[in-house]
DNA sequence: TATGAATGAGAATTCATTCAT
DNA sequence: GATGAATGAATTCTCATTCAT
């Protein structure tokens, strides 16, 4: 691990303020503050500011997708193949707090302003979860189910999971049960909890 | 329905703007124009941006928790109250794209600039999901689960569904199963199907 | 002659910096300055540099090419013509140095990025010159002349003349009589000079 | 011809580049680029900005006051004299585009910042025009005139005229013979024309 | 209530120049 | 001789906000 260079150190930051502030909440002096470099180093690699927000969306994306990829095609029964794309994606996802941010915001906005690399991410991980639901309807044991709607359940509920954590340390109830929640879980809890209800859904529908 | 004030017209076009751009997004310029006042009419109407935000933010959060409450509490029946819960919520938010964007955003963000009456609207929330899942589980219906995950589980999908929609209406997949998907469903389907796994997992667990 | 507007005085000291540091030379700070108005009330008048240049070029020039227009069409006598666009030209020429220097400039970076409605301009004055030549022509006192060369070697002179002014006054020879031409002569003399050369020019073709 | 160092390449490109977009509108990013070298090497060639515009500038500055003067020199008889000085100029002028737009943009800018060693270059024609001027009134053939208004005439007609080239060349008349002018003539016939007018002017007073 | 004009404090970007290699 | 990386000092432009009417 070499001493590390000024683009990366600014790639850095900026994910971490993207995903605090958003696009335009982010502020290139701030960031060069934090990334301890000369304003106009960022601008030396970066064309502007847009570019780099897209360089640290898409890096941070392709990770994570390649991450859930690599580690469903590890496995090859149907099942556990389901699993591995929830518990990884939340274990991935969780790890990577800036990106899921960053995606929530986009989404929020209607996902126009997107750069093409990311949105084919977001198609490669379709393809992958298509990929899994049409071997269990091979196999018979699956229900036929909207791609899509299985999709954002788990992202949905992850990503907000994972990024209100924030939020939940911070809030404060007067009813112990409530107060008790915002502390407790883990994402792997969540995740696993995801996982069965998921797999119920599909498998469940067949067999009434 | 009297020609509407410069006050409604500018809170209506806030939330527009603040829904697809955020706080920092959403210029002044921009939404005087909109709104078709002039700039200063504004700040006639409300203090600063900051203040105009929170009446945004606000106003539709009780709003949305109000029916949502409402609903619930026309039930007696514990299940009955459960899928009142989910599906006004799906269909309230799906009414208020607006508001379930922005909070996606506050959430995305940490939360830590969300006024308190707009903390209040989720604590409120929160109380009702507890007190649906206690009554389960006085009835011995449902095992004991932990309410944010439930809710973090149901808010989390639905909003992704509900603001990803202009995104889906955009995407273009080579794969026509896929490219289906994005058309396809409803928040109707998707709510239905949300609250049969969530239903099936609080009861079912008790089964096993 | 009310209190003048911000607007004008704007244009105003836009005109001077232009012409004497050019575009890119001339700073928007020095501008609010000059003008005693805030650099943002620039930019609430003027959509940006490139606008406000345009429209201290193209302001000028029409006021320019308006009285030399209405000057030549006073006369109907072709020689009357040809003498009041010279010193017309030469005369509204003086009392716009900086239009003069704008031009001087954009002509000698090739004129591409010459706005059109200054082309336009352009335009009308060729015509002009075109009408007077053809009348000479037509009432058998002229000989066939290309207009562009009449109206390069007129504009040309008389630009060079008038925004070297302020040079001429600095410049420092030895010798008595070089010394002496840089202060003497006026434009008037200068532009009777031309109007006598570029008469005889016209004429004395013919007659040899 | 050897491979074209760095130094040559740098200096070449600047011309080009100072000429069409004079002083403070180069970019030296731009000239790097162009003359296909680092950045940093034009600052190992050329102490800064200013000193490599001065060295554009009086190269090419006392190429064509050299070979003015030594095409004058070549002449004794008067007349002939004056047409060498003119019509050298001219072509050398031509030849030289980039010179004639950067002399043009100082002249436009009131010259102040104009190196003294490219002020000498000025004096120097100057004083040749004066001897011709001198030799012509002691020879009784030309009547008294003031050099600079000769020189003015020369230099505003000829410079206009050749960077205007490319602008005339883009420009559209529907008028024929307007957009005929804008093709035609040629910068030999333009100094024919301009020569046969001084010397005239020159003579004919005399004559009246 | 409402507005056209103006502004102060930023915020993004540019650009000549330098430094270490 | 030459270069990739970095920077300080501008410079253009933006934006929330205010003021006089």
């Amino acid at each position: 691990m070499a001493r590390p260079s000024s683009a990366h150190k600014i790639l850095e930051q900026a994910a971490l303020l993207f995903a605090e502030h958003g696009y335009s909440g982010t502020i290139m002096d701030d960031l060069a503050e934090l990334a301890k470099v000369n304003k106009a180093t960022i601008y030396y690699h970066f064309k502007d500011k847009e570019n780099l927000y897209e360089e640290v969306l898409v890096r941070h994306f392709i990770a994570l997708v390649d991450a859930i990829i690599e580690s469903v095609e590890a496995q090859t029964d149907v099942i556990k193949r389901l699993e591995a794309y929830i518990k990884t994606f939340a274990l991935e996802s969780s790890k990577r707090r800036t990106l899921t941010s960053i995606l929530m915001r986009e989404i929020a906005g209607g996902g126009d302003k997107l750069p093409n690399r990311a949105k084919a991410q977001m198609h490669r991980v379709l393809m992958l979860v298509k990929s899994i639901l049409d071997q269990g309807e091979k196999e018979a044991l699956f229900v036929k189910t909207n791609v899509l709607t299985v999709h954002m359940m788990v992202v949905g509920s992850l990503s907000f999971y994972i990024t209100s954590e924030p939020m939940r340390k911070m809030m404060v109830s007067s009813d112990p049960a409530v107060q008790n929640s915002f502390q407790k879980s883990t994402v792997e809890e969540l995740s696993e909890e995801i996982y069965t209800m998921v797999k119920n859904a599909l498998l469940n529908k067949k067999e009434s």
